[in-house]
RNA sequence: GCGGGUAUGGUGGAAUUGGCAGACACGUUGGAUUUAGGAUCCAAUGGGCAACCGUGCAGGUUCAAGUCCUGUUACCCGCACCA
């Protein structure tokens, strides 16, 4: 059969579309699998190489647990409000929607010309209305359970986006999206509150099968730390209150530092005799970008407050009180007591003023640098503390300060609430208006869901930092639904993590109108069995998904505690040089340039076989030929079939079905695909091959090269699609030889093989090495220390 | 600095519990076929004439180490003054 690639791929998408072969089906007594790719955003660049590789990954697992009898769900999307669309409707004058628009046509062509099995009925989009409309309750839902709260704060804020951006936006003190400078704003923002779903998202990780780096990654991000709170006196009677996981080196506490923003500095304005430095720092410390911030992070600064002491609890000893940059208002409670001899921060800044270091933990050099093993430590210069281990200590000291009511345990969190406000315009807008009469935001009642977006003349952002929508009063201003009266509506919009951060319940009902999903089919569909997306992710999306799944399951919607069962992580398909893909490289591939000289199954079936899923690997123009190639080979097939079954092929064929049955779910493309392609260069050396085994083979290849796999099934004189045909299944008995070859080694090298019967017993796999003429001329003459033999794998002799 | 990961031929990468290192491909070389180019097929392909030597580097454990232990280097990813 002659391999024309372009004539088949377009013969059986037509025909898969025309049968509507991967509609999901909704026989809710089947056994389920649903597979989860992370919908793309649909750029104006069009499918990116790098797409193809997961999306083929799962579409394997999903067309092979559908040929095992398996109701498979396997659905896409369009994650489509965002700025790059926004930004080029601006630049070009068109609206955002149109924009979109176009650009999902193309996205959904080229994912089409890869032939992945998704069952496009269920297609959905984040912009859709229909789908804001429930992206909106959920908001509502939020906001009426006191999850989302509006909040004057400083906000990380893109010069160039002009927009605010969350903590998990903010790369290192850089815009994620666009690399520009961001700056501290206050402003007035929407917030979520994730963090009181901070201990269930560690918590609830466990027993998920997620791989480890995601695990820890996720948990490093929540950073969640035990230690305690210690109120500390000041010589002016107000107290302070500081956050430390040291309780134990209390007695080592020998300066006090608060940042640069605590409340009390204006309260004591009177009383401080160098207010003026102190507010001068604070105000050089607000200035400075985060960039600056963590650029200049080695060097200690700070200004101590002249006129008032802090008194520390264990010992009634003053201390004076710093002001410095290196405490974070945000953290704790933005005040810290200073251990230097124990504390690296305090360390450094002790001595660049010159400030004293008392031991407390015997082991280390504390003048040399501060000791912080908690390990092997052990207590000193601390009276009552003296002679414990530090986890002794620790308790013992907690204990002491709860009695006397001046120090309690606490949990802290690095992981901040979500700031959920952006003032920009192609995204869902808030549904709350602000009623003057009524003092307060009301609700959009839900039954008037969605709110739509207003259509404008112009999608900028205003230098004042409000959104766009802003200067559209026909939408802004409308009625209160509670007292009728005159209300502006918010004009901030939500950020485009609002639509991912629940896409995967809407794929199990996507029409729903009276729900976001009807409660049966997200019994049945719930949780995800499989979810693969992108490391980038991990402290983004999966995080507030996770959350918003958790708060769903507290409100009784969807049954599960976790959305997700299982998650992995693909590598990256780097260019050729070994760089990351990008135009000012120079190294962008792109897919409709391979699938038009290669096909899409070469494509996939490369994709696959370039190395560890899970690892970044180089694309390679010369090794894709490769699996053309054997694509081509195995089309050569259909004309070598023969009616005698070849016993060592067949034994071949059933274990090529076990290795590729295995490591698909292993993840282990790559071998699975070298397995096939021993296979095959083992029927062209045989010469033959019956139909039976061409049919399995096919079966097994189908996974990754649907389109040739079906035109071979189908040659071979069958009617019905391969997709939906059976899985093949081997025959364990026929997977094991009854020969072996054993390896010989005389002193742990090798020195020769042998072919034994299988499972030969240790003494005469020993006796029949010995008689191999070159073993035996090795051992002439020689004392042997010591026989080992592994059962069909190896006999060692020892010999001196 | 902390956390996670990686290191194997010219290249991408394989190697159950420690048990024949380099599967499968790419590339290269030689040959066949072809008017030519390309494509295809066959053969060889870690290094060394050889004994032997070879999994970033240095040690160790073991009959046996890519795999386990100790130390070390380089690179990648994440976090980054989180008290």
């Amino acid at each position: 059969m002659k391999y024309d690639y372009t004539s088949i791929e377009k013969k059986w998408q037509k025909r898969w579309d025309e049968l509507e072969a991967f509609k999901t089906g909704t026989d809710y007594s089947k056994p389920k699998y649903f597979t989860l790719v992370e919908f793309p955003y649909p750029s104006g660049q069009g499918l990116h190489i790098g797409h193809p590789r997961p999306y083929t990954a799962m579409d394997i697992v999903s067309r092979k647990k559908r040929m095992q009898g398996y109701n498979v769900l396997f659905p896409m999307g369009w994650d489509a409000f965002g700025l790059p669309t926004e930004n080029y409707a601006i630049k070009n004058k068109i609206q955002p929607s149109i924009v979109t628009e176009r650009n999902v046509a193309r996205f959904k062509q080229q994912l089409k010309m890869m032939g992945f099995s998704f069952d496009w009925s269920r297609e959905i989009n984040t912009t859709d209305p229909n789908y804001v409309k429930w992206t909106q309750w959920i908001f509502l839902q939020l906001f009426k359970h006191g999850l989302a709260y509006k909040k004057e704060m400083a906000v990380n804020f893109c010069t160039s986006c002009k927009c605010v951006l969350a903590n998990e936006e903010v790369v290192n003190g850089v815009c994620e999206r666009c690399g520009s400078e961001v700056v501290h704003k206050v402003k007035s923002q929407w917030m979520l509150k994730i963090t009181e779903y901070a201990d269930r998202l560690i918590d609830d990780l466990e027993g998920l099968d997620f791989i480890e780096r995601v695990k820890t990654q996720e948990i490093n991000w929540i950073g969640r730390s035990h230690g305690a709170e210690v109120k500390f006196n000041t010589t002016e009677g107000d107290v302070i209150t500081v956050y430390t996981t040291r309780p134990d080196t209390l007695f080592g506490a020998t300066y006090m530092v608060i940042a640069p923003e605590y409340a009390l500095i204006e309260k004591w304005k009177n009383v401080l005799n160098n207010y003026d430095e102190i507010i001068a720092y604070k105000e050089a410390a607000a200035k400075k970008s985060d960039f600056e911030r963590t650029e200049l992070v080695k060097e200690k600064t700070g200004v101590m407050l002249d006129g008032i002491k802090a008194i520390n609890p264990v010992n009634g000893k003053e201390i004076p009180i710093f002001v410095s940059d290196y405490v974070l208002a945000t953290y704790g409670t933005g005040a810290i007591m200073a251990v230097p001899a124990h504390d690296t921060r305090d360390w450094d800044f002790a001595k660049a003023f010159n400030l004293p270091i008392i031991e407390v933990v015997a082991g280390g050099n504390v003048q040399e640098e501060a000791y912080t093993d908690v390990a092997t430590g052990i207590m000193c210069n601390s009276d009552f503390l003296n002679g414990l281990e530090v986890a002794e200590a620790k308790e013992k000291i907690i204990e002491w300060l709860t009695e006397k009511g001046i120090g309690e345990k606490k949990t802290n969190f690095k992981l901040r609430d979500w700031v959920f406000s952006r003032q920009r315009y192609w995204g869902e807008p808030v549904p709350l208006v602000y009623c003057e009469h009524c003092g307060k935001w009301i609700p959009i009642p839900e039954d008037q869901l969605p709110v739509t977006l207003p259509e404008v003349e112009h999608y900028e952002p205003t230098d004042t930092g409000e959104s766009p929508l802003a200067h559209c009063d026909g939408w802004v201003n409308t009625t209160c639904p509670v007292c009728g009266g005159p209300a502006k509506r918010e004009t901030d919009t939500m950020p485009n993590w609002a639509g991912s951060s629940w896409y995967f319940l809407r794929y199990c009902d996507p029409t729903n109108n009276e729900a976001l999903a009807s409660s049966e089919a997200l019994d049945y569909w719930m949780p995800v069995d499989w979810y693969n997306g992108g490391m980038e992710h991990v402290t983004l999306h999966l995080l507030y998904s996770r959350f918003w799944a958790k708060f769903l399951y507290d409100i009784g919607v969807i049954k599960c505690k976790e959305p997700y069962l299982k998650r992995t992580a693909h590598g990256m398909i780097l260019g050729e040089n070994g760089e990351k893909m990008s135009k000012s490289r120079g190294n962008v591939i792109n897919p409709d340039d391979i699938v038009r000289d290669y096909g899409a199954d070469s494509l996939r079936l490369y994709e696959m076989f370039i190395g560890d899923f899970e690892k970044s690997a180089p694309w390679s123009q010369a090794s894709i030929k490769g699996c053309k190639r054997f694509l081509e080979r195995i089309a050569g097939l259909t004309e070598m079939l023969t009616d005698k079954v070849n016993p060592s092929l067949e034994a071949s064929l059933h274990k090529t079905i076990k290795k590729v049955t295995l490591d698909i779910d292993d993840m282990k493309f790559n071998t699975a695909i070298a397995a096939m392609m021993s296979f095959v260069n083992e029927v062209y050396e045989a010469g033959s091959l019956t139909k039976a085994q061409l049919e399995a083979l096919v079966g097994l290849l189908c996974p990754f090269a649907p389109h040739l796999a079906e035109e071979i099934w189908e040659t071979l004189g069958n009617t019905t699609l391969l997709s939906l045909a059976k899985w093949p299944e081997y025959d364990e008995s026929k997977t094991v030889d009854n020969e072996v070859e054993i390896a010989i080694q005389i002193n742990g090298k090798l020195k020769g093989t042998m072919k034994l019967a299988i499972n030969t017993p240790r003494e005469d796999a020993i006796a029949i090495a010995k008689q191999d003429p070159r073993i035996a001329a090795l051992i002439e003459g020689k004392t042997i220390v010591k026989e080992i033999a592994v059962p069909n794998k190896i006999v060692n002799i020892v010999v001196r």
